[in-house]
DNA sequence: TCTGGGGTCCTAGGACCC
DNA sequence: TCTGGGGTCCTAGGACCC
């Protein structure tokens, strides 16, 4: 009975918790040394000596006083907030005003989000963990509404004493109020939002605070006289959707309250990818390559230990001042294959030769996790497979299957195909 | 705001199939 | 052949999120 809703009913009415460690990195960093502690501190990456370029990951509200913000050029972090090893060499800065400097260390905070999401899992049946700091819960079946302020006191409390991070917590009936909630009060935020205290709650926060609502919809919304969510609310659904599609009645119906998702636990990826900036724009095809080459092997090795194969190998190329290009090319199957990222990456950037390129990245998608059931799959033809038959068709070797591979033939000649138990895999033919 | 790195989902056009 | 309609897959770009 309980799962069961007419269309167009509303289900029984949840309740969703949404978790969110303040200033993560921060706080981690403050775990493991405890005299950074009350002090400005930037985590961070690029300070380091052979880097000039960079992005502060997290301020400490600390930092934040002096005007420091997550994404923020680690160059003009530290010219607002020197750090502490360069004011007291400089008799202009005053040594009080100084912060620490701390650079990205993500196997240690996985470590401690680990000891989190510990808690969490034994807390809810179903968690949905949205990034390394922050996860949905649904806890519709241990919490009444009016046991909701202790319950996530006592949530609170437990992750504070055992691990040492402090979260803020924000309860509601629907994962995008939850998620507003948990922001509303931060740091150390506790927020309650009951049914039928969403629209009244949201009415008053600005559209950039309604989840999917970011700088370039905040500023067309400004421009049609809707600022606030309640606004938003109230809006033409019909006038939305002519400015913004499907997503225009989406972000209405968040800032309305009504939100139908639930909280399910994340799936296997859909693209794995690494990147990497110069540190000034370059046209040099060698420095390119070679970090392309870095690149490719390093997610090639990410997939590997996912036990990914991927169908799909793409790059994006980055040129000044900020644009995006991206190439893919599909494969007949999915394979798993290092060196075939390599010069699939490779044979892309042909395109940006010449080009000024300030960014690089190679990403695999069109993931399989099928292949720990390979084996059982033995004697049977496996799904999709016929689109990578072996050389059946007589003269063309092959080179039929690769329509999706071509532009280069007498450059790099034809790539065969062969397949073995149900994987494809692909050679250089020579 | 002159901008790091890793993701997700949506849209639109073209190729191709029936 | 000058012509529908439906469906799927692929590529590229855009917006958004943390």
């Amino acid at each position: 009975m309980d799962g069961q809703r007419l269309p167009g009913t509303s289900r029984r009415e949840r309740v969703v918790a949404h978790v969110d460690m303040d200033c993560f990195y921060a706080a981690c960093e403050r775990r493991r040394e405890p005299a950074l502690r009350g002090e400005p501190l930037v985590v961070g990456m690029g300070y380091e000596p052979d880097e000039s370029h960079g992005a502060v990951a997290t301020a400490s509200y600390e930092a934040r006083e002096y005007g420091v913000e997550s994404a923020m050029p680690i160059s003009e972090a530290l010219d607002l907030l020197p750090r502490n090893v360069e004011a007291a060499d400089d008799p202009e800065l005053d040594v009080s005003d100084a912060g620490f400097y701390r650079p990205v260390d993500l196997d240690y905070y996985e470590r401690v989000a680990g000891e989190v999401k510990t808690i969490l899992q034994e807390t809810a049946e179903t968690v949905r963990e949205v990034s390394i700091d922050e996860a949905y819960l649904d806890v519709t079946d241990v919490v009444e509404w009016d046991g909701a302020r202790e319950w996530a006191a006592t949530l609170k409390d437990r992750i504070e004493a055992s691990v040492g991070v402090v979260a803020s917590v924000g309860l509601a009936p629907t994962m995008s109020a939850a998620k507003v909630a948990s922001d509303y009060d931060k740091p150390d935020g506790l927020v309650v939002v009951e049914p039928g205290e969403i629209r009244e709650f949201f009415a008053p926060l600005p559209v950039e605070e309604v989840h999917g609502v970011g700088p370039v919809t905040a500023r067309e919304l400004a421009s049609m006289r809707i600022e606030t969510a309640g606004e938003l609310a109230d809006a033409d659904p019909e006038l939305l959707a002519g400015a913004f599609g499907e997503r225009g009645r989406e972000i209405r119906r968040f800032a309305r309250g009504e939100d139908d998702r639930d909280v399910t636990p994340k799936g296997d990826p859909k693209s794995l990818s690494r990147e990497s900036a110069f540190t000034e724009a370059t046209d040099d095809g060698e420095t390119v390559r070679r970090r392309v080459r870095t690149l490719a092997e390093a997610v090639a090795d990410r997939a590997q230990r996912q036990e990914a194969r991927y169908q799909t190998i793409g790059i994006k190329v980055v040129t000044p001042p900020f644009e995006r290009n991206t190439r893919a090319r599909s494969l007949p199957g999915p394979v798993e294959d290092p060196e075939l990222v390599e010069s699939v990456a490779l044979d892309l950037l042909e395109e940006f030769a010449e080009t000024e390129i300030r960014k690089v990245g190679v990403r695999v998608s069109n993931l399989d996790f099928s292949a720990g059931q390979q084996a059982s799959l033995d004697g049977f033809e496996s799904a999709g497979e016929e689109s990578a038959e072996p050389t059946d068709s007589p003269g063309t070797d092959g080179q039929t299957h690769l329509g999706t591979f071509d532009g280069s033939t007498a450059a790099d000649g034809p790539t065969r195909l062969d397949t073995m138990n149900g994987q494809t895999t692909l050679d250089e033919f020579r």
